[in-house]
DNA sequence: CTATTTATTGACTCCAGGGTACACAAGTGC
DNA sequence: GCACTTGTGTACCCTGGAGTCAATAAATAG
Protein backbone atom coordinates (compact mmCIF):
# COMPACT_ATOMS: atom_id res chain seq x y z
CA UNK A 1 0.00 0.00 0.00
CA UNK A 2 0.88 3.46 0.05
CA UNK A 3 1.43 5.80 -2.88
CA UNK A 4 2.72 4.23 -6.23
CA UNK A 5 5.23 5.60 -7.52
CA UNK A 6 4.59 7.60 -10.60
CA UNK A 7 8.04 6.08 -12.79
CA UNK A 8 10.19 2.52 -12.63
CA UNK A 9 13.10 3.04 -11.00
CA UNK A 10 15.24 1.49 -13.96
CA UNK A 11 13.94 3.90 -16.59
CA UNK A 12 15.62 6.61 -14.22
CA UNK A 13 18.97 4.98 -13.50
CA UNK A 14 18.97 4.55 -17.12
CA UNK A 15 18.73 7.97 -17.72
CA UNK A 16 21.11 9.27 -15.28
CA UNK A 17 23.55 7.11 -16.62
CA UNK A 18 23.43 8.75 -19.49
CA UNK A 19 24.27 12.02 -17.91
CA UNK A 20 26.93 10.70 -15.76
CA UNK A 21 28.28 9.42 -19.08
CA UNK A 22 27.88 12.83 -20.94
CA UNK A 23 29.30 14.88 -17.58
CA UNK A 24 31.01 12.40 -15.35
CA UNK A 25 30.56 12.00 -11.56
CA UNK A 26 31.56 15.75 -10.39
CA UNK A 27 30.35 17.92 -13.07
CA UNK A 28 26.61 16.47 -12.94
CA UNK A 29 24.62 18.48 -10.42
CA UNK A 30 21.12 17.51 -8.19
CA UNK A 31 19.54 20.14 -10.79
CA UNK A 32 20.98 18.24 -14.25
CA UNK A 33 19.36 14.97 -12.84
CA UNK A 34 16.54 16.58 -11.92
CA UNK A 35 15.98 18.24 -15.28
CA UNK A 36 16.83 15.25 -17.33
CA UNK A 37 15.19 12.47 -15.28
CA UNK A 38 11.66 14.52 -15.12
CA UNK A 39 11.32 13.49 -11.38
CA UNK A 40 11.43 15.70 -8.15
CA UNK A 41 14.16 16.45 -6.10
CA UNK A 42 12.91 14.89 -3.33
CA UNK A 43 11.91 11.62 -5.18
CA UNK A 44 15.47 11.35 -6.39
CA UNK A 45 17.08 11.80 -2.74
CA UNK A 46 13.70 9.95 -1.44
CA UNK A 47 14.74 7.19 -4.24
CA UNK A 48 18.18 7.42 -4.22
CA UNK A 49 19.83 7.55 -1.03
CA UNK A 50 22.47 10.33 -2.71
CA UNK A 51 23.88 11.51 -6.19
CA UNK A 52 26.91 9.01 -5.04
CA UNK A 53 24.50 6.02 -4.56
CA UNK A 54 22.71 7.10 -7.94
CA UNK A 55 26.07 6.95 -9.69
CA UNK A 56 27.00 3.34 -8.74
CA UNK A 57 23.68 1.99 -9.66
CA UNK A 58 24.16 3.37 -12.73
CA UNK A 59 27.70 2.00 -13.07
CA UNK A 60 26.25 -1.32 -12.19
CA UNK A 61 23.50 -0.91 -15.34
CA UNK A 62 26.50 -0.10 -17.40
CA UNK A 63 28.34 -3.20 -16.33
CA UNK A 64 25.37 -5.15 -16.43
CA UNK A 65 24.61 -4.11 -19.88
CA UNK A 66 27.94 -4.20 -21.62
CA UNK A 67 28.69 -7.75 -20.36
CA UNK A 68 25.52 -9.13 -21.61
CA UNK A 69 25.79 -7.00 -24.94
CA UNK A 70 29.27 -8.56 -25.16
CA UNK A 71 28.11 -11.94 -24.62
CA UNK A 72 25.74 -12.08 -27.18
CA UNK A 73 28.28 -10.81 -29.50
CA UNK A 74 31.10 -13.23 -28.95
CA UNK A 75 28.95 -16.40 -28.58
CA UNK A 76 27.07 -17.78 -32.17
CA UNK A 77 28.95 -19.75 -34.60
CA UNK A 78 32.96 -19.31 -35.73
CA UNK A 79 34.88 -17.73 -37.07
CA UNK A 80 35.55 -15.60 -34.07
CA UNK A 81 37.79 -12.87 -35.64
CA UNK A 82 35.07 -10.90 -36.55
CA UNK A 83 33.13 -11.09 -33.82
CA UNK A 84 36.38 -9.70 -31.44
CA UNK A 85 37.09 -7.26 -34.15
CA UNK A 86 33.25 -5.95 -33.81
CA UNK A 87 33.12 -6.29 -30.09
CA UNK A 88 36.12 -4.42 -29.56
CA UNK A 89 34.84 -1.50 -31.41
CA UNK A 90 31.03 -1.12 -29.85
CA UNK A 91 33.21 -1.77 -26.06
CA UNK A 92 35.50 1.34 -26.77
CA UNK A 93 32.80 3.54 -28.03
CA UNK A 94 34.33 4.54 -30.98
CA UNK A 95 32.37 6.58 -33.50
CA UNK A 96 29.44 9.05 -32.72
CA UNK A 97 29.22 10.14 -29.11
CA UNK A 98 33.31 10.51 -27.97
CA UNK A 99 32.45 9.78 -24.13
CA UNK A 100 34.79 6.97 -24.31
CA UNK A 101 33.51 4.37 -21.65
CA UNK A 102 31.25 5.27 -18.65
CA UNK A 103 33.13 2.86 -16.49
CA UNK A 104 36.82 3.77 -17.32
CA UNK A 105 35.60 7.20 -16.87
CA UNK A 106 34.84 6.88 -13.71
CA UNK A 107 37.87 4.78 -12.43
CA UNK A 108 40.36 7.53 -14.10
CA UNK A 109 38.17 10.28 -12.67
CA UNK A 110 37.69 8.42 -8.92
CA UNK A 111 39.50 5.07 -9.13
CA UNK A 112 42.10 6.29 -6.60
CA UNK A 113 39.78 7.68 -4.34
CA UNK A 114 36.80 5.55 -4.65
CA UNK A 115 36.77 2.34 -3.70
CA UNK A 116 33.39 1.32 -5.02
CA UNK A 117 33.94 2.63 -7.92
CA UNK A 118 37.37 0.74 -8.34
CA UNK A 119 35.62 -2.40 -7.15
CA UNK A 120 32.95 -1.85 -10.02
CA UNK A 121 35.24 -1.33 -12.57
CA UNK A 122 37.97 -3.71 -12.16
CA UNK A 123 34.56 -6.41 -12.08
CA UNK A 124 33.82 -5.08 -15.73
CA UNK A 125 37.42 -5.05 -16.48
CA UNK A 126 37.57 -9.33 -14.95
CA UNK A 127 34.35 -10.17 -17.48
CA UNK A 128 35.39 -8.58 -20.17
CA UNK A 129 38.74 -10.48 -19.79
CA UNK A 130 37.34 -13.16 -19.26
CA UNK A 131 34.68 -13.49 -22.41
CA UNK A 132 37.98 -12.51 -24.52
CA UNK A 133 39.35 -15.32 -23.09
CA UNK A 134 37.13 -18.01 -23.86
CA UNK A 135 36.60 -16.47 -27.31
CA UNK A 136 40.08 -16.57 -28.24
CA UNK A 137 40.53 -20.44 -26.80
CA UNK A 138 37.48 -21.28 -29.00
CA UNK A 139 39.45 -19.65 -32.16
CA UNK A 140 42.84 -21.46 -30.59
CA UNK A 141 40.55 -24.78 -30.66
CA UNK A 142 39.37 -24.39 -34.26
CA UNK A 143 43.23 -23.18 -35.73
CA UNK A 144 41.49 -19.72 -36.36
CA UNK A 145 43.58 -18.00 -33.65
CA UNK A 146 47.41 -19.12 -33.18
CA UNK A 147 48.21 -20.96 -29.97
CA UNK A 148 51.80 -19.89 -29.82
CA UNK A 149 50.77 -16.88 -27.32
CA UNK A 150 48.58 -17.90 -24.35
CA UNK A 151 44.89 -17.27 -24.56
CA UNK A 152 45.13 -15.49 -20.99
CA UNK A 153 47.60 -12.75 -22.35
CA UNK A 154 46.09 -11.88 -25.54
CA UNK A 155 42.96 -11.63 -23.78
CA UNK A 156 44.67 -9.06 -21.31
CA UNK A 157 45.98 -7.29 -24.23
CA UNK A 158 42.65 -6.80 -26.39
CA UNK A 159 40.95 -5.62 -23.17
CA UNK A 160 44.36 -2.59 -22.54
CA UNK A 161 43.96 -2.15 -25.53
CA UNK A 162 39.98 -1.94 -25.87
CA UNK A 163 40.44 0.71 -22.99
CA UNK A 164 43.02 2.60 -24.46
CA UNK A 165 41.15 3.08 -27.41
CA UNK A 166 38.48 4.69 -25.42
CA UNK A 167 40.41 7.09 -23.79
CA UNK A 168 41.96 8.07 -26.98
CA UNK A 169 38.64 8.05 -28.59
CA UNK A 170 37.92 11.07 -26.01
CA UNK A 171 41.17 12.62 -26.55
CA UNK A 172 39.55 13.11 -30.37
CA UNK A 173 41.65 10.48 -32.42
CA UNK A 174 40.40 10.07 -35.67
CA UNK A 175 38.35 7.00 -35.14
CA UNK A 176 39.50 5.25 -38.66
CA UNK A 177 42.92 5.02 -36.55
CA UNK A 178 41.03 3.77 -34.12
CA UNK A 179 39.96 1.26 -35.98
CA UNK A 180 43.25 0.29 -37.10
CA UNK A 181 44.53 0.16 -33.68
CA UNK A 182 42.47 -2.30 -32.31
CA UNK A 183 42.89 -4.79 -35.32
CA UNK A 184 46.93 -4.19 -35.15
CA UNK A 185 45.73 -5.70 -31.76
CA UNK A 186 43.69 -7.86 -32.26
CA UNK A 187 45.89 -9.61 -35.08
CA UNK A 188 48.71 -10.10 -32.94
CA UNK A 189 46.71 -12.54 -30.85
CA UNK B 1 61.02 46.71 -10.15
CA UNK B 2 58.28 46.15 -8.25
CA UNK B 3 58.50 43.22 -5.28
CA UNK B 4 59.66 40.07 -6.36
CA UNK B 5 57.96 36.77 -5.54
CA UNK B 6 58.94 34.87 -3.00
CA UNK B 7 58.49 31.36 -5.03
CA UNK B 8 59.04 30.29 -8.55
CA UNK B 9 56.35 29.75 -10.79
CA UNK B 10 57.83 26.05 -12.07
CA UNK B 11 58.32 24.98 -8.22
CA UNK B 12 54.14 25.52 -7.35
CA UNK B 13 53.34 24.42 -10.91
CA UNK B 14 55.20 21.36 -9.83
CA UNK B 15 53.19 21.21 -6.77
CA UNK B 16 50.22 21.45 -7.89
CA UNK B 17 50.41 18.76 -10.45
CA UNK B 18 51.27 16.32 -7.67
CA UNK B 19 47.85 17.40 -6.02
CA UNK B 20 46.10 17.05 -9.37
CA UNK B 21 47.19 13.87 -9.97
CA UNK B 22 46.13 12.48 -6.94
CA UNK B 23 42.78 13.97 -6.50
CA UNK B 24 41.70 15.09 -10.00
CA UNK B 25 40.75 18.20 -11.43
CA UNK B 26 36.84 18.74 -10.25
CA UNK B 27 38.22 17.15 -6.92
CA UNK B 28 40.61 19.51 -6.25
CA UNK B 29 39.91 22.79 -4.25
CA UNK B 30 41.72 25.66 -3.80
CA UNK B 31 42.12 25.90 -0.21
CA UNK B 32 44.00 22.26 -1.42
CA UNK B 33 46.44 24.03 -3.39
CA UNK B 34 46.73 26.99 -0.66
CA UNK B 35 47.65 23.84 1.48
CA UNK B 36 50.05 22.03 -0.14
CA UNK B 37 51.56 24.43 -2.28
CA UNK B 38 52.56 27.08 0.24
CA UNK B 39 51.77 30.32 -0.84
CA UNK B 40 48.60 32.22 -0.23
CA UNK B 41 45.44 32.22 -2.38
CA UNK B 42 46.27 35.96 -3.17
CA UNK B 43 49.52 34.87 -4.77
CA UNK B 44 47.53 32.10 -6.18
CA UNK B 45 45.26 34.04 -8.29
CA UNK B 46 47.63 36.61 -9.20
CA UNK B 47 49.93 34.41 -11.05
CA UNK B 48 47.95 31.65 -12.31
CA UNK B 49 44.49 33.17 -13.36
CA UNK B 50 42.28 30.38 -12.63
CA UNK B 51 42.23 26.90 -10.83
CA UNK B 52 41.79 25.78 -14.42
CA UNK B 53 44.78 27.60 -15.91
CA UNK B 54 47.25 26.77 -13.52
CA UNK B 55 45.24 22.90 -14.27
CA UNK B 56 46.69 23.40 -17.22
CA UNK B 57 50.32 24.96 -16.83
CA UNK B 58 50.49 21.24 -15.03
CA UNK B 59 49.11 19.07 -17.98
CA UNK B 60 51.97 20.70 -20.22
CA UNK B 61 54.43 20.38 -17.69
CA UNK B 62 53.46 17.13 -16.60
CA UNK B 63 53.72 16.24 -20.93
CA UNK B 64 56.49 17.81 -21.62
CA UNK B 65 58.66 15.70 -18.40
CA UNK B 66 57.25 12.55 -19.63
CA UNK B 67 58.09 13.25 -23.59
CA UNK B 68 61.68 14.18 -21.98
CA UNK B 69 62.19 11.04 -20.05
CA UNK B 70 60.74 8.91 -23.23
CA UNK B 71 63.30 9.99 -24.95
CA UNK B 72 65.77 9.72 -23.10
CA UNK B 73 64.84 6.35 -22.14
CA UNK B 74 64.66 4.65 -25.32
CA UNK B 75 67.52 6.33 -26.96
CA UNK B 76 71.13 5.03 -26.83
CA UNK B 77 72.71 1.78 -27.99
CA UNK B 78 70.83 -1.35 -28.66
CA UNK B 79 68.69 -3.88 -28.23
CA UNK B 80 66.01 -1.55 -28.17
CA UNK B 81 62.90 -3.61 -27.10
CA UNK B 82 64.29 -4.06 -22.72
CA UNK B 83 64.13 -0.17 -23.55
CA UNK B 84 60.34 -0.23 -24.86
CA UNK B 85 59.78 -2.08 -22.28
CA UNK B 86 60.86 -0.27 -19.48
CA UNK B 87 59.66 3.31 -21.04
CA UNK B 88 55.83 1.27 -21.39
CA UNK B 89 55.97 0.32 -17.75
CA UNK B 90 57.15 3.97 -16.58
CA UNK B 91 54.09 5.32 -18.90
CA UNK B 92 52.04 3.17 -17.42
CA UNK B 93 52.63 4.82 -13.67
CA UNK B 94 52.61 1.01 -12.62
CA UNK B 95 53.34 0.71 -9.21
CA UNK B 96 53.88 2.32 -5.84
CA UNK B 97 50.67 4.81 -6.28
CA UNK B 98 47.88 3.78 -8.51
CA UNK B 99 47.28 7.20 -9.76
CA UNK B 100 47.66 6.30 -12.74
CA UNK B 101 48.58 8.68 -15.34
CA UNK B 102 47.62 12.25 -14.88
CA UNK B 103 47.14 13.15 -18.97
CA UNK B 104 44.64 9.87 -19.02
CA UNK B 105 42.73 10.52 -15.90
CA UNK B 106 42.17 14.04 -17.31
CA UNK B 107 41.10 13.07 -20.69
CA UNK B 108 38.68 10.61 -19.15
CA UNK B 109 37.32 13.10 -16.29
CA UNK B 110 36.87 16.50 -18.81
CA UNK B 111 38.12 15.22 -22.17
CA UNK B 112 34.58 15.34 -23.88
CA UNK B 113 33.74 19.16 -22.30
CA UNK B 114 37.18 20.77 -22.36
CA UNK B 115 39.06 21.21 -26.08
CA UNK B 116 41.60 22.46 -24.04
CA UNK B 117 42.50 19.17 -21.92
CA UNK B 118 41.66 16.88 -25.07
CA UNK B 119 44.40 19.42 -27.09
CA UNK B 120 47.04 18.69 -24.55
CA UNK B 121 46.32 15.02 -24.36
CA UNK B 122 46.39 14.52 -27.87
CA UNK B 123 49.39 16.04 -28.17
CA UNK B 124 50.87 13.77 -25.75
CA UNK B 125 49.91 10.86 -27.13
CA UNK B 126 50.80 11.60 -30.90
CA UNK B 127 54.51 12.67 -28.78
CA UNK B 128 54.60 9.23 -27.61
CA UNK B 129 52.93 7.43 -30.39
CA UNK B 130 55.80 8.74 -32.51
CA UNK B 131 58.69 8.07 -29.80
CA UNK B 132 57.32 4.06 -29.83
CA UNK B 133 57.23 4.28 -33.88
CA UNK B 134 61.05 5.88 -34.03
CA UNK B 135 62.08 2.99 -31.92
CA UNK B 136 60.28 0.78 -33.57
CA UNK B 137 62.06 1.61 -36.70
CA UNK B 138 65.34 0.90 -35.36
CA UNK B 139 64.47 -2.12 -34.07
CA UNK B 140 63.28 -3.46 -37.45
CA UNK B 141 66.65 -2.02 -38.97
CA UNK B 142 68.66 -3.87 -36.78
CA UNK B 143 66.55 -7.13 -37.42
CA UNK B 144 65.70 -6.92 -33.55
CA UNK B 145 61.80 -6.59 -34.56
CA UNK B 146 59.93 -8.23 -37.62
CA UNK B 147 59.15 -6.39 -40.17
CA UNK B 148 55.82 -7.73 -40.97
CA UNK B 149 53.78 -5.10 -39.57
CA UNK B 150 54.45 -1.54 -40.31
CA UNK B 151 56.26 0.03 -37.34
CA UNK B 152 53.12 2.77 -36.97
CA UNK B 153 50.65 -0.02 -36.30
CA UNK B 154 52.38 -1.23 -33.70
CA UNK B 155 53.29 2.18 -32.08
CA UNK B 156 49.53 2.87 -31.92
CA UNK B 157 48.96 -0.42 -30.07
CA UNK B 158 51.65 -0.51 -27.57
CA UNK B 159 50.03 3.69 -27.30
CA UNK B 160 46.46 2.22 -26.57
CA UNK B 161 47.83 -0.57 -24.01
CA UNK B 162 50.05 1.87 -22.08
CA UNK B 163 46.73 3.94 -21.80
CA UNK B 164 45.04 0.64 -20.54
CA UNK B 165 47.26 -0.71 -18.46
CA UNK B 166 47.15 3.32 -16.45
CA UNK B 167 43.40 2.91 -16.34
CA UNK B 168 43.74 -0.91 -14.97
CA UNK B 169 46.37 0.16 -12.28
CA UNK B 170 43.47 2.77 -11.30
CA UNK B 171 41.44 -0.07 -10.63
CA UNK B 172 43.47 -2.01 -8.28
CA UNK B 173 45.11 -4.75 -11.36
CA UNK B 174 47.65 -6.63 -9.92
CA UNK B 175 51.15 -4.67 -10.88
CA UNK B 176 52.86 -8.50 -12.06
CA UNK B 177 49.53 -8.53 -13.90
CA UNK B 178 49.99 -5.18 -15.87
CA UNK B 179 53.68 -6.02 -16.64
CA UNK B 180 52.60 -9.58 -18.25
CA UNK B 181 49.85 -7.69 -20.08
CA UNK B 182 52.08 -5.08 -21.59
CA UNK B 183 54.84 -7.73 -22.34
CA UNK B 184 52.49 -9.16 -24.49
CA UNK B 185 51.29 -6.11 -26.27
CA UNK B 186 55.29 -6.01 -26.91
CA UNK B 187 55.90 -9.22 -27.97
CA UNK B 188 53.35 -9.02 -30.57
CA UNK B 189 54.74 -6.03 -32.42
C1' DC C 1 -15.24 7.34 5.20
C1' DT C 2 -11.23 7.26 8.00
C1' DA C 3 -6.77 5.93 9.26
C1' DT C 4 -2.41 4.74 7.61
C1' DT C 5 1.26 4.40 4.53
C1' DT C 6 4.12 5.96 1.04
C1' DA C 7 5.41 9.47 -3.05
C1' DT C 8 5.71 14.01 -4.78
C1' DT C 9 6.72 18.85 -4.90
C1' DG C 10 9.54 22.65 -4.50
C1' DA C 11 10.84 26.07 -1.21
C1' DC C 12 14.41 26.23 1.94
C1' DT C 13 18.91 25.53 4.37
C1' DC C 14 23.68 25.03 4.87
C1' DC C 15 28.11 25.23 3.42
C1' DA C 16 31.98 25.05 0.41
C1' DG C 17 33.95 26.27 -3.98
C1' DG C 18 36.00 29.73 -6.67
C1' DG C 19 37.36 34.13 -6.77
C1' DT C 20 37.92 39.32 -5.40
C1' DA C 21 39.40 43.42 -2.70
C1' DC C 22 42.22 45.81 -0.07
C1' DA C 23 45.60 46.92 3.29
C1' DC C 24 50.27 46.05 3.66
C1' DA C 25 55.21 44.52 2.37
C1' DA C 26 59.20 44.70 -0.47
C1' DG C 27 61.49 45.89 -4.08
C1' DT C 28 63.43 49.92 -7.91
C1' DG C 29 64.53 54.74 -9.78
C1' DC C 30 65.60 59.29 -8.60
C1' DG D 1 63.46 59.68 1.61
C1' DC D 2 59.73 59.47 -1.72
C1' DA D 3 57.14 57.98 -5.37
C1' DC D 4 55.97 53.98 -7.94
C1' DT D 5 55.39 49.24 -9.05
C1' DT D 6 54.42 44.69 -8.13
C1' DG D 7 53.75 40.60 -4.61
C1' DT D 8 51.50 38.89 -0.27
C1' DG D 9 47.98 37.72 3.12
C1' DT D 10 43.48 37.48 4.43
C1' DA D 11 38.90 38.79 5.18
C1' DC D 12 35.14 38.82 2.47
C1' DC D 13 31.57 37.78 -1.18
C1' DC D 14 28.56 35.39 -4.16
C1' DT D 15 26.87 31.47 -6.40
C1' DG D 16 25.59 27.05 -6.79
C1' DG D 17 26.00 22.18 -5.04
C1' DA D 18 23.94 18.67 -2.08
C1' DG D 19 20.51 17.57 0.60
C1' DT D 20 16.16 18.27 3.89
C1' DC D 21 11.42 19.22 5.13
C1' DA D 22 6.51 20.31 5.57
C1' DA D 23 2.52 20.25 2.99
C1' DT D 24 0.03 17.60 -0.11
C1' DA D 25 -1.45 13.68 -3.12
C1' DA D 26 -2.54 8.90 -3.99
C1' DA D 27 -2.99 4.57 -2.85
C1' DT D 28 -4.91 0.32 0.63
C1' DA D 29 -7.12 -1.73 4.88
C1' DG D 30 -10.96 -2.06 7.62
Amino acid sequence: MGRPMKFEAEEVVDKALEVFWRQGFAATTPQNLVDELGIGKGSLYNTFKSKHHLFELALRRYSAKRVAALAEGLEGPEPVLPRLREAMRTLAGIGDHRFGCLIVNSVAELGSADESVAAVAKDLFDQIEAAFRSAIERGQASGEITSVRPAGDSAGALLAAVIGASVLAKSGSDPADLNRTLDAALQAS
